[in-house]
DNA sequence: CATTATTAGGGTAATTCGGGTA
DNA sequence: ATTGTCCGAATTACCCTAATAA
């Protein structure tokens, strides 16, 4: 059975994962978390962490900003 | 209020549902206990079970929330 | 008692961090 | 202002076999 963890059962994607669906470099994504403009959850160590909802969200966002163009 | 009964009756999770919630392999949850960043209960075999409210205030504290309005 | 999955160990690659720079 | 790269240091991932858990 899968616990059910409320908001903490997140799927959680790592720098090099979304770095991979931006075509960006990972350095790029952790500046994206320092600046605010993505969460991230931080383990003990220290490495992050990306919600995968929020990523989808973000690169949807992405095909959106085509209509700028007129 | 419930009277003291401390830590009995907490639940307890395995090092690869700490692992799982964190996205990170279950021998770096061990690696934390080793190196003392999360607490942990030993069963008599010497296997390790982690505290389900120390792991979630851990990660409550160690994420980073943002509002994405521009 | 037998079976299957998970964990403990240890060792070695791969990734990420952080700062500084182009 | 944003991104890419170089560096050293730290953290994490994957490999194995034996033991424990259920």
């Amino acid at each position: 059975m899968t616990a059910t963890i409320g908001h903490v059962g997140e799927r959680l994607l790592t720098p090099g994962e979304v770095a991979a669906l931006f075509r960006v470099d990972p350095k790029t994504v952790t500046r994206w978390a320092t600046a605010g403009r993505i969460g991230s959850i931080r383990t003990p160590g220290g490495h992050r962490r990306f919600r995968e909802s929020e990523v989808k969200t973000l690169l949807a966002e992405l095909t959106t900003e085509v209509s700028h163009n007129d």
